[in-house]
DNA sequence: TATAAATTGTGAAGTAATTCACTATTCTGC
DNA sequence: GCAGAATAGTGAATTACTTCACAATTTATA
């Protein structure tokens, strides 16, 4: 599945997939363009498209099947393969993430937690041990996890990440506000909660 | 300042802004094109047009200033603006997010945290108080807050955005996985955690 | 001082994304 | 069954974004 998605396309898919789950939810069995569009703000054409990668065609006059449609993106944004991940620091946000179950239902299970402070080992928290981060290489080999969720604080972000990918981590899904230096190997997908959040405020609070 | 910058150039500057936090803290005092534009994976060209537009320009064979650089990018981005918001919805990730201290330094105050349960009400999270929802709609006309950060489970997301936007509440950053409905006067700026993951997934862990 | 190397700034070229405009199809109501 | 309306699908046009290529400038060095 999922052909080289631009992350535009598959940005948008997530937007539908909610959609698709209200629509369920409201005993709604068909959608069409103009109605997701117009909930979106976006080009009804622009649905049609996205959708066309799906190879999920509609029907003239009808509309899509609501229930193939969330299928078919699951299917495309790869729902179905269980991923497993750790989450590297146990501060407020990361005991969050870790309560936060709706990863599971979108494929993501957290198997644990780590961080350095002596207090917080051994604590569980949604079911989920917290480990001294010194124990991370062994468990990530003998789970064969290569995913990490990093939610320490900025200063050690970059000190954690190349633990992390000593430790064979290839992906790091980044929440600390720090531009990690990774080599080709290892993939960062950034958070950054301010800076998306500055994008919003910028473009209409600040406006001018 | 903020003269329409696009969304991509604007969450650019944000990772600009963290290279250049950074480099201060290295006491480096000049950073050049190439430098940053190898750091982020993009062309160097791409950061030369970007700062174009931050009127901040550099010198040749030396590169930019840092310090002026991390000041125009707070003033295009509007650090300095403090805005004033609410958190709605003082689950795990409503209570992480009050504690986030760095909202503040990046121009964000929350006032205060909301929720409907009545064991929640008078809480103290990191000095700010959690109040009944019914208390919304008084405590921001009276405090003049138009920002809410929507943190509660998505079933209800609907039903609390119409409540807000019925207390005049203009800006909703939300980090529930529905897709709002809202009257054009309503921004919503959607943070969708796993949306976000599932583009990073898709791409190089699922791959094909 | 002359030469070489690094860098900015930028117009032009090239890509990618979005919107437009239209056709073909299907459904509804008369 | 027919007329009208709504919709999918799609090539073309448009717009936005990125990369390329190179002149102009500055610094370091011999």
């Amino acid at each position: 599945m999922s052909k080289n998605i631009p992350e535009k396309v598959s940005n948008r898919l997530t937007l539908y997939h909610s959609i698709m789950v209200e629509y369920i939810e409201d005993g709604i069995d068909t959608i069409s363009s103009p109605q997701i569009a117009q909930r979106l703000g976006i080009d009804d054409s622009q649905v049609r498209k996205d959708f066309k990668l799906l190879n999920n065609p509609g029907k003239c006059r009808v509309g899509y099947l609501v229930k193939d449609l969330k299928d078919s993106i699951e299917k495309t944004l790869g729902f179905a393969h269980a991923k497993d991940a750790f989450i590297v620091g146990s501060g407020h946000l990361g005991l969050a993430l870790a309560k936060y179950d709706s990863f599971n239902s979108y494929g993501l299970n957290i198997l644990a937690l780590f961080d350095n402070d002596p207090q917080k080992v051994d604590l569980q928290v949604n079911n989920k041990q917290i480990f001294h981060i010194s124990k991370l290489p062994n468990l990530a080999q003998r789970l064969g996890v290569d995913i990490a969720i990093l939610t320490v604080p900025r200063k050690n972000a970059q000190q954690v990440a190349d633990f992390l990918i000593n430790s064979n981590i290839k992906y790091i899904w980044n929440f600390t506000p720090a531009v990690l230096k990774v080599p080709p190997t290892v993939k960062v997908w950034n958070e950054n909660l301010m800076g998306s959040f500055l994008q919003f405020a910028c473009k209409d609070i600040i406006g001018d």
